[in-house]
DNA sequence: ATGGACCTTCCAGTGCAGTGGAAGGTCAAG
DNA sequence: CTTGACCTTCCACTGCACTGGAAGGTCCAT
């Protein structure tokens, strides 16, 4: 199949194919004796593997790392059961971090909310930041 | 007081004040005979003001719109209200889906954990994503 | 007068995951 | 035979907030 049909099959685009080729994530195509990429079915699932591991939010780099081990024929459970356990930890952090951030805009919207907007001082920006 | 001086009083360094003036958050600073940049000590409270607003989650092109405003002579109160109301929404958004990969993560790093790695379909890349 | 710390401008690069567009080749239908 | 859809490569750009480095100027102490 061309890229085109593989890029509609994946849900993606051609550019982003071409893309993750260049980036190792996909092996070079076949080539037709007109020198467009000829894929087989399998890449779809490659391709769906791909944007699993993005959901899983796993960075390009982290998904090639898995298919790299995958296309040496080890099998990358270790390496992925490593990878979720960091991005959990990360995201932990993250939603820490945002619903502290969440508490802090509250508390200064309300303020916002509540004071009159006339006795600013005037040799400040702005009173609620 | 010159750009290294300012840096170190407001927690920064000299290349991100020149990048601010650069990008309007900073006004022009006067210059010694030199050339070199003079600042007044109002410079700290206007960068600790960009610090407390990058802290609420605003981009610096926000901040440079309230800055903007207050420039102008005007109180900027509604902006910023308006501006930490939809942070707040957006934030709201961006806590959900963390949480729901959160959720995500774990079910799979729990298969990862539970199941032995020498069951794994060799046509897969693997079974944990 | 020389060294080192500081300053100036300007250009380029970082990370992430693509996207846009130009210039040209290929293929099937009409 | 031409049109249009598709493909190829290559280079540059997006957004965000900086950061790095080169080449040169200034200032102060030794």
């Amino acid at each position: 199949m061309r890229i085109g049909e593989l890029a509609e099959a994946s849900g993606t685009t051609a550019k982003t194919l071409r893309f993750y080729e260049e980036q190792g994530l996909l092996p070079a195509a076949e080539r037709t004796p007109a020198g467009y990429r000829d894929y087989t079915p399998e890449a779809v699932a490659r391709i769906d593997f791909i944007h699993r591991g993005q959901a899983a939010g796993l960075t390009l780099a982290q998904v090639r790392q898995i298919l790299d081990i995958r296309d040496d024929g080890q099998a990358p459970c270790g390496h992925v059961k490593g990878m979720l356990d960091s991005r959990l930890a990360d995201l932990e952090k993250q939603i820490a971090q945002l619903v502290a951030l969440r508490e802090t805009i509250t508390r200064l919207r309300d303020q916002a909310t509540t004071v009159e907007p006339d006795t600013c001082a005037p040799d400040q920006v702005c009173r609620y930041l």
